[in-house]
DNA sequence: GCTAGAATAT
DNA sequence: AATATTCTAG
């Protein structure tokens, strides 16, 4: 009766900042502040309440995180100066429909504004413009692990994205990234002698990837990779360290992080006609649950 | 048509 | 500065 809470104690790096269920941000609501609403006519604000909303919110939607903007924006924030405001409508201000298609078309006729009411709701989780995702020292981490694991050669956005296993993780998040953090590397190399600029954030404490890395262990059997890492001091960036380094090895294909929240899967499928594709890593016979981003403090200090 | 990567834009 | 979006080329 008590196996349920008895996860496992191997949680390692992964669980590291993921969220939990409760800790995920219950967004559901609408993305446009009261005001901006009501400045627009629309929504007129169905019988719903917050706890209808987070109740909902929680059953279904995948709880994508949303940049604290919204979270400022939803607690109601007359104009003001932030960007916030300013995020905060653009996002709202869309009418998104389709996160992926709704690119830029103007749609002369039929606008459809759906605001946040219930169109979407239904949607499960499939229209709705993602909101800004942030990296945050896991979700890096889990980056640049999975870029020095398949070596900088291999290391595509597409790839990157599908061995992240990041729930709600875009190709175009990723290249976004990974664009930076080319650069960043680059920097590096060039100063062969470290010195981290002080603006190097998030890059300045993960360690350059090895070029010594593989390259086509994309068919290698060797799957029985014995990596141990030897020191295992993960858990342990409570509080307001940000700390990590190197000296870890990268295991192999992303082992799913021991989610505790067994639901969350919904149309991201990936049933499109792809089907292995050059990650066609060993033999998964597994689906892995994919991990959900965001929703983790970001405390980093020195 | 799709994707990676660079160039812009927010 | 960090991310997103757009543009270009393979």
């Amino acid at each position: 009766m008590s196996e349920e809470a008895k996860i496992d104690d191997s949680v390692s790096d992964w669980e590291d900042g993921l969220p939990s269920a409760e800790d995920l941000t219950p967004l559901s609501q609408c993305l446009i502040p009261l005001e901006l609403a009501s400045a627009f006519r629309i929504s007129p604000d169905p019988p719903r309440t917050a706890v209808d909303v987070t109740r909902a919110s929680r059953t279904t939607l995948s709880s994508l995180r949303i940049s604290s903007s919204a979270a400022a924006a939803a607690n109601f924030k007359p104009f003001g100066d932030d960007q916030a405001m300013a995020a905060a409508a653009d996002e709202g201000a869309d009418e998104g429909s389709d996160p992926k298609k709704t690119r830029r078309a103007d749609s002369p006729d039929d606008p459809t504004v759906d605001n946040c009411t219930d169109d979407q709701s239904t949607a499960t989780a499939k229209a709705l413009k993602r909101p800004r995702l942030v990296w945050t020292p896991q979700l890096h981490k889990r980056f640049v692990d999975v870029v020095a694991h398949l070596g900088l050669k291999n290391a595509v956005p597409k790839t990157i994205m599908q061995l992240m296993n990041v729930e709600g993780l875009t190709r175009e998040n990723v290249a976004s990234h990974l664009q930076k953090y080319r650069l960043y590397v680059k920097r590096m190399q060039g100063l062969s002698n470290e010195g981290p600029s002080p603006s190097d954030h998030l890059f300045a404490s993960t360690p350059l990837p090895t070029q010594s890395f593989n390259e086509s262990s994309s068919a290698g059997p060797s799957h029985g990779n014995g990596i141990a890492n030897g020191s295992h001091s993960s858990v342990g960036n409570n509080g307001s360290s940000a700390n990590n380094h190197m000296g870890m090895s990268i295991p192999m294909p992303y082992p799913p992080p021991p989610q505790i929240v067994p639901m969350q899967m919904m149309g991201m499928a990936h049933g499109h006609g792809y089907h292995g594709y050059e990650a066609a890593h060993s033999h998964h016979s597994h689906h892995y649950q994919q991990q959900q981003y965001g929703s983790m403090m970001q405390q980093q200090r020195d």
